[in-house]
DNA sequence: TTTCGTAATGACAACGTTATCTAATCCCGA
DNA sequence: TCGGGATTAGATAACGTTGTCATTACGAAA
């Protein structure tokens, strides 16, 4: 900047008015710093300005997901991307990979670069040791799961409304033994939907079987193992209920390996690419994963702009989608 | 800094040492340091160290790719940040979509947050643009396709012999009416993949027929009306080769919809989820993004350490997948 | 005892920028 | 002709940190 201001004949202030495009500076003056910027290949830097303005905004925020590749949080990422875009925020991204050390890790190396705000999905148990990070001014948001321990904003999909009417819908076309294939208890959407899950069998007055609940599918090829578990057992469900997408593709395998696909009913929490392709097509409950980065974006932004709004949790709805594995009958 | 060494009874330096682990600090200032710092909730900042520091380095990446919630670059951003993490480096990760002038202004906002490195698919018809940016320092390493007009780092899958492999594959089978399916010749993956068809064509002596080339296949709907127009022409294709991972995705649905996926063959450019799950299962030849995301990142790295390397194309070699679609013989 | 080398600490300037304040200039009306 | 307000430009300090150099203290060698 100095040398930009040397060959323009300017002031350094000046110039770094000129690339503000603040008010009060004569035409003439700034065709010249705009000529000698580029004659110096000058490129503005963002993190010294950030250091110096007051506002100390750095138009940078931060995202914590599980996995950059899961389809379902690169879609949230995505969302998050078109309105931080408008903003001309740049988003970090990073996977946690279910790692209570890496989420804390990340946050430090987050709010050391200076981000504006961080969006995250809670992985450690409790999130009140974000308080330090937040007295200093940074803004948290989170996705997927409610943080706990911790008051802040949140975008979730309705995890046990869900469930229940994906539950519901299965116990609609007459089946009894209703399987439910989830992860543990330390995810709380899993808990959630498997609240749902329960909810719907008590309105159906149809006893949950405990030999039928396995939560403890945690990947694809656990979800596999635990579906032929199922299926190979005394008494196999008729139709099964799979609480997340990467479980669903698990369970489609197991089927497709004993043959029934066509024989056991089954809905999917969550959508994944291809399920209208299968053979059949799977029934799911959708979640919209963009639509929740975009509000989780939102909040962030609005939160930056008043601290002092009171902490809010958004519910982004979820929809059956019905497809034809979830429309077989029992006893086929 | 300066309160925490004002509680510490120290000077600014001597904190500054302690932050930065620098050695010549007895242990007993350490822990005083250390115990001021917890006390004040004192962060330290990465971007005011960043400016001062000689070597001027951020520690930070910039990604730009097609689409963060593509599958193949999401892997791509997968492996990247499995390299920068073990280096404390964090990504910026962006969307282009296929716009020249999106690729430009993400370039100018990494640029001005002074990331180390820039990892991109290019998308504008020609990088020449980039070369202010490199006399500046900033180290640029391109993915998926090779930059024109500008000589740089790059990793690329083996376009062609992979392309070559399936159309091969699908003559082997005995097909005579393969058809081309892609993307339009501004993409330069899908050029290299129309070279590969061409070549396995050429070697079986068999002549390529104009009306079962379809260069304009965009997007997944697209490529669903693009097949769809092959199959209901006077001449059918007995095969298909799609040259890509949304369009094979098309490509599965148009056979669908006209009850061929038995009859006519198909092999995909690029693995995708489910894929093994449909019926028939899809014959691809499977890219490594993963690994590509990984080799780029290591090839930033390297550059950053010795920016007088000469530089190098990486191509990580793509492989055949049979799995039931591309094995179906003609005339049937 | 003096001198010297070494280790630990601190003072100060500087990184590239912007906020604040002051100075110069100009235009207009009285 | 002059005053006064508006407009434009510049000088200077500061943001939070680290590089450089100077200073201090201490023990060992002469």
């Amino acid at each position: 900047m100095r040398d930009v201001a040397a060959l323009a004949g300017v002031s350094l202030k000046t110039v770094s008015r000129v690339v503000n495009r603040e008010p009060g500076v004569s035409g003439d003056l700034i065709s010249k710093v705009e000529r000698a910027a580029s004659q110096l290949d000058y490129r503005h830097d963002l993190t010294a300005s950030n250091l110096r303005r007051s506002d100390r905004k750095t138009s940078t925020f931060g995202l914590i997901i599980e996995d950059v590749s899961n389809p379902f949080f690169s879609a949230v990422h995505r969302g998050i991307e078109e309105v931080a875009r408008e903003r001309g925020v740049a988003v970090f991204a990073a996977s946690v990979d279910e790692s209570p050390e890496r989420e804390k890790d990340l946050v430090v190396a987050f709010s050391q670069r200076r981000v504006d705000a961080i969006i995250m999905t809670p992985t450690v148990r409790e999130q009140s040791y974000l308080a330090y990070e937040r007295r200093g001014g940074l803004v948290l948001v989170f996705v997927d799961r409610e943080p706990r321990g911790f008051d802040a904003d949140c975008v979730v999909t309705d995890n046990a409304a869900g469930a229940e009417t994906a539950t519901a819908h299965l116990l609609a076309q007459g089946h009894e033994l209703v399987a439910f294939v989830g992860d543990d208890e330390t995810i709380t959407t899993a808990n959630q939907r498997y609240l749902g899950y329960e909810r719907a069998m008590a309105s159906a007055a149809t006893s949950i079987r405990p030999e039928l609940v396995s939560r403890e599918a945690h990947t694809t090829p656990a979800a596999t193992r635990e579906v032929l578990a199922l299926l190979d057992a005394p008494n196999p469900p008729t139709a099964i209920f799979a609480a997340q997408n990467l479980i669903t593709m698990g369970a489609v395998r197991a089927l497709q390996m004993r043959g029934l696909q066509h024989s056991v009913a089954l809905v999917g929490f969550d959508d994944f690419s291809m399920a209208d392709a299968l053979d059949p097509a799977v029934t799911v409950v959708a979640q919209d994963p963009r639509e929740i980065g975009r509000r989780a974006a939102q909040l962030a932004f609005a939160r930056i702009e008043d601290p002092d709004l009171p902490t809010s949790v958004h519910v982004v709805s979820s929809s059956l989608i019905r497809r034809g594995s979830g429309e077989i009958p029992p006893g086929r």
